[in-house]
DNA sequence: ATGACGATTTACT
DNA sequence: GTAAATCGTCATA
């Protein structure tokens, strides 16, 4: 049986933790039960109040992003664009607002039921879970776990499946997707990723 | 009360 | 390569 990740494993520096969330398995679990999961193969860390390009830029703290605000080990889920789901998982400790995005899991579980949630776009296994939305889509993660607590809860939790973080020569590193707005900070090498991993974001 | 804008994905030229 | 889709949230007034 394999173990959950515990609360002092989330509460480090986002870098950190990006680094090592990658081959950790994502759980999600239906109400049905049916177990989806994959393995994290790319992150991306968001460095809290002076990080331009985070929601918490500059001490902003609004009901939105009020879960990135908790202990690490929280869930932090926003919609953006008017149609699409992000998770990240909370960094550090309660009211150190950083954090790290799921931007792209490699399926191991539930496979057939997460294709039924991306629909018809999804005609590979690397469609399925290579980019942050469609994560959330294939998951079926949504506001509703915004704020939930990963260590604890029934639904949404992190596996250990090493014991140690990926040597520095596996993880590919490059600037973070989508945050152009942020001046110096979308340049800054915040991205990681499995190197050679066909489930990443292109 | 209003308007601008996304930590994206998909389809189309 | 470009552009549309689509709406909750927040800053401004």
């Amino acid at each position: 049986m394999m173990q959950r990740l515990a609360r002092s494993f989330f509460q480090r520096e986002p870098v950190v933790l990006a680094r090592a969330l990658l081959g950790q398995q994502l759980v999600r679990i239906l109400d049905d039960g049916t177990r989806l999961a994959g393995l994290i193969v790319e992150t991306e860390a968001y460095l809290g109040v002076i990080d331009l390009a985070a929601h918490t830029a500059g001490g902003r703290r609004t009901l939105r992003n009020a879960s990135m605000w908790l202990d690490g080990g929280h869930a932090y889920v926003y919609f953006t664009y008017g149609m699409h789901h992000c998770m990240n998982i909370v960094a550090q400790v309660q009211d150190e607002p950083t954090a790290v995005l799921i931007r792209a899991l490699e399926p191991t579980e539930g496979l057939t039921q997460m294709k039924a949630h991306r629909g018809a776009p999804a005609k590979r296994d690397r469609d399925l879970c290579s980019g942050p939305a469609k994560v959330c889509q294939a998951l079926a993660i949504d506001r509703q776990f915004d704020g939930v607590n990963i260590c604890s809860s029934e639904k949404l939790f992190v596996e250990q499946v090493r014991r140690r973080s990926l040597p520095g020569e596996a993880i590919g590193v490059g600037p973070r997707i989508g945050v152009d707005y942020s001046g110096e900070w979308a340049s800054k090498p915040l991205r990681f990723w499995i190197a050679g991993n066909e489930h990443v974001s292109k």
